[in-house]
DNA sequence: CAGGGAGTGATACACTGTAACAAAGCCGCC
DNA sequence: GGCGGCTTTGTTACAGTGTATCACTCCCTG
């Protein structure tokens, strides 16, 4: 569960895990498909109480800074981490344009080829992006049994 | 030159390369670091002369499409093909945090290891986007000349 | 209680991108 | 040359995304 590895970490970090970025990452893993901020500001504002963007872009950034949130540039979405990897790892994210999911994972032949191809371009890396679109396993199954 | 393959491109698929259309990919190619939408529209635009950033974003999709002009999606800015291949080639961009300057390259070793990776997710992809921040070997070199 | 740091609320604003419709230019056809 | 249809551009308005700033609260420490 990532509530457990978000206290976990927090507590490691001596940071605090309030209540307001506890109820952002859980709008975070339970929206589907991947919501921007707008969206989970929506979804947390009731009558009565309304949480601002720029609060959940705050938390958003407190939350990405600890590695339990990306942030897909091609979709200004945001989603949980599955993967509990290092920060800076490198990580592809799989965009399913029919269902709108995303998906993580790791690729070590693309970092190893990445790797060398910076190396032979002479540019030192800090971190990198890698956004995949295109149709999920279970999209083209649907897809298949359909057409 | 990007305005020559422009010309030829157009001519090739009977579009129009437009004053606006040739303005808008003079300013991609002549500004650094890579402007956005709106740093076009201002740059494009006189006293007595106008240029909307609505007109400047028609233009810049006529050009994506022939794939004359990179979006960079992690920094919302466009940079004009420096490689003439061809659409949904995958490419890296390179761009430097000290600069600003972004630079684009090909990666047969991430092409081939994306590609194992996406068959081992089951993921069929229609296009990517690989951005990596980091510092140019130029920027480097400076900075160790002055430390 | 005074002081300080972290977190949040609230407002305003800057930046990025699109929709809708009108006006102008181009082009083939009569 | 004039007409009709298409593409391109102008104009306005708007939606969506993200940041700056200041005030307020809360909690901890001395
Ligand atoms: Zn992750
Ligand atoms: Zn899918
Ligand atoms: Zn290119
Ligand atoms: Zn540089």
């Amino acid at each position: 569960m990532i509530l457990t590895r978000a206290e976990e970490l927090c507590r490691e970090r001596g940071v605090q895990f309030t209540a307001l970025r506890r109820e952002v990452l859980e709008a975070v893993a339970a929206s589907e498909p991947p919501p921007g901020a707008y969206d989970i500001a929506e979804r947390l504002s009731r009558p009565g109480r309304r949480v601002a963007p720029v609060s959940v872009y705050r938390a958003l950034d407190f939350l990405m800074e600890l590695g339990l949130v990306h942030r897909i540039a091609s979709r200004n979405a945001f989603v949980p981490c599955a993967h509990a990897h290092g920060i800076g790892e490198n990580v592809v994210f799989l965009i399913c344009r029919t269902c709108g999911g995303i998906d993580e994972t790791t690729s070590p032949e693309v970092e190893s080829g990445l790797g060398k191809t910076l190396k032979r371009a002479g540019f030192t890396p800090a971190h990198s992006i890698l956004e995949v679109e295109g149709d999920c396993g279970a999209c083209r199954d649907k897809a298949r049994g359909a057409g």
